[in-house]
DNA sequence: GATGGTCGCAACCATATTTGTTACAACGAG
DNA sequence: CTCGTTGTAACAAATATGGTTGCGACCATC
């Protein structure tokens, strides 16, 4: 699947925000959270952004700027990333409307929507079971 | 995300053949196929080719040839299909390597990797719910 | 109120993926 | 032998994603 990165970008700039709040910082930087994400700090303010607006960061502006958690990470779960930085739903449909005299064509989507729905709602129960708190426990508990 | 339509079509097209022999027919085209999907019969031919491969149609060259089912729809599943279909994983890693000096950054991809790994499977077996059959009834059940 | 560091955002480029198209060889029923 | 179809490569077009540059807005500090 033309898969993308944003789930896993966004889990890691907020593990690392709430590392470097635990260590009694204030604010994290974009530049820092790219850093340790090795990509520029444009892409990091933009995924940031969308968490901003989700409302699970806030930033500041101004000198000594910067990033910082809008709730503890315990009460955040995958589910809350995932909805703030994906935008479409998993499954896409045809890109040209199907033949509608033909009898699939016409009843394909309806049908196809219906399953995929329940199995997207299976989809984000599942992400709403993992708070941000366990990957930043299960990413401090990886070998080194 | 970038969510492909790979999975619908190919559903698309069993549900059509499926349809198509219950009515009586040996083996369908890429063309008739096409047609109902509204897309060129060579996308059709190289989705086909993926589902062969997994055993769950044949095909016949020569004149008169076409696609045929393999198994019975009711024995085939969304999941097969997918599999099939779709090489990737559902959710993607970092593009560039995490810096592997800072703690987040080492530890980030296999926190992720057992957490995706139990999402996916929860995923594949909703996707294993969802017979080929039910995509069909439910095509058939569809208000014109 | 000037300075400097940072966000916010738009614009653009590079790359990758997906889908559509053309072309043609291989095949096999008739 | 002919004709209709698959199999596949090659390429084009459209879309998505991620990286980069540039610069205005903001504000703590001096």
């Amino acid at each position: 699947m033309s898969a993308n990165s944003r789930l896993t970008i966004a889990a890691h700039a907020l593990a690392w925000i709430g590392l470097y709040q635990r260590q009694g910082h204030e604010v994290a930087t974009s530049e820092q959270i790219a850093g340790s994400v090795n990509t520029n700090p444009v892409v990091i303010r933009r995924l940031l952004g969308d968490l901003r607006r989700a409302g699970l960061v806030e930033s500041r502006r101004g000198a000594g700027a910067g990033w910082s958690l809008a709730r503890e990470l315990g009460s955040m779960t995958l589910l809350d990333v995932y909805e703030a930085v994906e935008p479409g739903p998993l499954f896409a449909m045809h890109r040209a409307r199907p033949d509608q005299e033909c009898v699939v064509g016409s009843g394909i989507q309806p049908a196809l929507r219906g399953i995929y729905e329940g199995i997207e709602e299976t989809l984000r129960r599942e992400l709403a079971r993992v708070t941000l708190e366990k990957v930043l426990d299960d990413v401090l508990a990886a070998p080194r």
